[in-house]
DNA sequence: TTATATCCTACTAATTAAGTAGTATATTTA
DNA sequence: TAAATATACTACTTAATTAGTAGGATATAA
């Protein structure tokens, strides 16, 4: 399961592409409102996301956060990474949480890690070609339908 | 992630599938040994796959644990829902730890679930048809090609 | 210069997972 | 039938991780 700083990272994100087009920086609080995310937890999420250099921040009056690329360009799966959520279903096949199995005395010929891997790759295809856009774009689709 | 007594319940039904044809039902200590498995865990876990209804046991001098079913049936994805493992990304998709997001309003529309329920989909696909001789004919092959 | 925001370090609380203790119960075998 | 051998089962303890908070420092606009 993804952590909840990993889901309110992306619907952050999200509110951001949203207002990728206006001028204005969005507000931490503005945010937090209209995601209903915990306003100090979210504070520390986007600082976060700075430091990765997915949004950026204007201090001060007038502040708040910015997308630093289209929406178009941030993936799914780099959120994910960024945030600290593991895809893989076990950490002897996650790039960023690696671990081996101390009772595996050869990973490359354990059965159970082959299929896992195997579970990741198909995870990965879809969160990497993922977009910010893409989710937005479904959404509107979803909400077409269900009208 | 998968937790530590998903892996331990996999790796402990490979050993009994191995033994699937000999009478003698498997101890304990003898799985525990050879899978590198806490004692005291694995008995929790393996009576956990009983009341589940996946192994068998004899209780008494030279009792042990036996496979129920035949190890080709035994699928990856029951023992990752029978030991608490979660497979899906978010709660809000998942079938046995579902639990709705209240920042959303309508999950019908909700663009992130649609993807997450995709990446889930593509998962249990692999995980629901592969069984216990499956993981155990992975681990032939990979010998083979290492050696 | 005041009001408004983010920055940043350092906590605390809550939850979950991992692992253990110890006694009761059933079965084999001598 | 008694001793030895295993599992059954309940109730803990400990460790690790995640979630969330506090509060002062710093930068900017008007």
């Amino acid at each position: 399961m993804l952590p909840k700083r990993t889901k309110y990272a992306i619907k952050a994100l999200m509110a951001l592409a949203k207002n990728y087009k206006e001028y204005r920086p969005l507000k931490i609080s503005e945010i937090a409102e209209s995601e209903k995310i915990p306003r100090k937890f979210l504070e520390a999420i986007l600082l976060q996301l700075r430091h990765e250099g997915i949004v950026d921040s204007k201090m001060g009056a007038r502040g708040g956060y910015l997308l630093i690329k289209h929406p178009e360009e941030v993936m799914l799966s780099t959120i994910i990474r960024c945030t600290g959520g593991p895809i893989a279903l076990l950490p002897c096949v996650s790039l960023n949480f690696y671990e081996s199995c101390n009772e595996c005395p050869y990973e490359e010929t354990c059965g159970l890690r082959d299929v896992v891997l195997e579970v990741r790759e198909a995870s990965i295809k879809i969160l990497s070609k993922t977009s910010l856009t893409d989710i937005l774009r479904r959404e509107s689709k979803l909400i077409k339908k269900h009208s």
